[in-house]
DNA sequence: AGGCAGGATTGGATCGTTCAAGTTTCTGGA
DNA sequence: TCCAGAAACTTGAACGATCCAATCCTGCCT
């Protein structure tokens, strides 16, 4: 077994010392480039990796980021998160970060567990997915300056952070303006209970669309929980109340129920739902797409921002999504 | 701001020495109850945490474990990670372990990911998730003697190691024998091509279980790639060539075509997938259910088995799969 | 009272890296 | 040729935990 490589053995084996071993690897341009070069060839020859505790222990910091892993509530909205963190790992790497899962069942033990993340390990960073009104975590948070970035825009006008988000608005209203370029008129909308950032943010599309259209949005739409079950039972209703030749919907999952109760019903209708989730793809749901790649990308793009030496707060990101147009509509 | 709490912060608090703070940590049997009681009650006051660099640049361990995250392929069975890598996550921390993301495109790239984790991270262990025949990824990591478990059996009978699976022919047999319960003799199979070692287990299971019957299987089998619109093909080709009264898919995106395909032109056929998907539930699809949850967990025993003391390949794991009953079977 | 065994406690060394300060080498102008 | 000043490189110390070996108690026996 080969002993330990560590900066000492590149040092002795270039023939200079610990200092300018590590010199080359953060600050290269101090070093001469004839030095420079023995320093690589040894290290690639010795096949030396910085270690990372080492590292840690003397500058503080530990190249790590925090993200939540949710259990899957109601699944279909689960690979959302998933195709999210592997944005958010790809992009990591690059940055040459590293993606740490943390798990949580409240607000409570979830800044707990940052209490506990942030002593042991040390992290850099936290990602969070998903905001709220008065939101405690991002408060804790900031109250200690511990460096993050919400995936979801800070709902309370007050707290200023970064964030990245997605435009739910201009996701609706682009769903809505192409009912509308097809004719539609009579165009629904099944969403969430009011007092929801992002619920509010998306129905908001497709009502000022409405009225930027002449269309007169009065008794067109329905609120509830998000579920398979409660978009059924909320399509059968506006079947009957107000027989709209469209809807739009705040979730995939609603839109799923929308779908259901209008088959057998009136299979003319159209229907387009939120997320572009496997779900909607597998039944030919047309659905607003989120840019998540992406999305995740200019969250780490924020962090090592601030990590790496700006101090000020860097400005927010609102990304556009686009319509994954399907057979539904 | 407070300065860093430190192990000699502690034992300045609770005057005794570092050496007794640390045995109260990792020792604390050695201690007097009176002792400890006074080190522990220090800890909490000062809510100190041990500093993870510290102690991994002393004793070469990272309590990291390492799991990869896969690009969702065609999204529907992306969710089947998702949970696993949240039941990884839960029950990992409860070990005292947390969970490190990584992702590589292609095995070679993968390898080398190993190395820089193992270099710089001192990774403790990694999970591989799904694994084929000839898996280069578990021949590196067995020559250089680095623990690891396997979600997915090895398929090459001679290279052992820690692995947990779930047994896909008893959960394709299980819905088969549900089929045949139900009255059903011409039950159908659409499964992967042969050489895929799981496609040929949940193919088994279903063969097997006809043979028991007394059904002879012969013709009742098609193979393809995964996805949607070739399941649809195969099922579409079925119903013309054999008629069946109902058939199980070996996945769920399989099941799902064939649902299409059977819309329209007998929808009284049974159709049972595979894995329990979020689309499954949402459309009702009767599907065979592993339990990720549980097999995390059991990832996580054999690794901290391997890790914290048996020098000895502890035994595989094979748990059992469930029918989760909808109304397509 | 003295001695002894055994466990509890202590101080010093160590892991691999970076920071801070020191020393040598190089460069160019008088 | 000499020297100032910069550039390049080297040395010692520190981060916070654990391991090791030495010392200190404490209770018990003679």
């Amino acid at each position: 077994m080969a002993e330990k490589v560590t900066i000492a053995t590149v040092a002795r084996h270039a023939r200079v010392s610990r200092q300018t071993v590590s010199n080359v690897l953060n600050a290269p341009h101090i070093v001469r480039q004839e030095t420079r070069q023995r320093v690589e060839d040894a290290i690639n020859a010795l096949g030396y990796r910085a270690n990372q505790a080492a590292r840690q222990m003397r500058t503080g910091r530990s190249r790590l980021i925090a993200a939540r892993i949710e259990p899957t509530r109601d699944g279909i909205n689960g690979s959302v998160l998933d195709r999210f963190l592997h944005g958010l790992t790809e992009t990591a790497d690059a940055a040459g970060y590293r993606v740490l899962l943390y798990t949580a069942t409240d607000d409570e033990r979830e800044i707990a567990t940052y209490g506990d993340l942030l002593g042991t390990y040390e992290l850099d960073a936290f990602v969070l997915v998903g905001t709220k009104y008065g939101d405690p975590r991002t408060q804790w948070l900031a109250d200690r300056d511990v460096p993050f970035v919400t995936f979801g825009r800070p709902w309370d006008a007050l707290d200023a952070h970064p964030w990245v988000d997605v435009d739910g608005a201009a996701g609706t209203a682009q769903a809505t303006r192409r009912l509308l370029d097809a004719g539609h008129r009579r165009i629904a909308f099944i969403g969430w209970p009011v007092g929801s950032g992002v619920g509010d943010d998306r129905r908001a599309g497709w009502r000022d669309t409405l009225h930027a259209a002449g269309v007169d949005p009065t008794g067109l739409h329905r609120e509830t929980e998000d579920g398979i079950a409660e978009g059924e039972r909320l399509m059968r209703d506006l079947l009957v109340a107000v027989a709209p030749s469209a809807v739009v919907c705040a979730s995939d999952s609603l839109a799923l129920g929308a779908l259901q109760a209008i088959r057998g019903v009136d299979p003319s209708v159209s229907v387009i739902g939120f997320d572009d989730t496997p779900v909607a793809a597998a039944v030919g749901l047309t659905s607003v797409s989120q840019p998540l790649g992406e999305a995740a990308a200019r969250c780490v793009d924020l962090l090592t921002g601030v990590l790496d030496g700006d101090h000020e707060t860097p400005s927010p990101v609102l990304l556009q999504p686009s319509l994954a147009l399907r057979h539904t509509a």
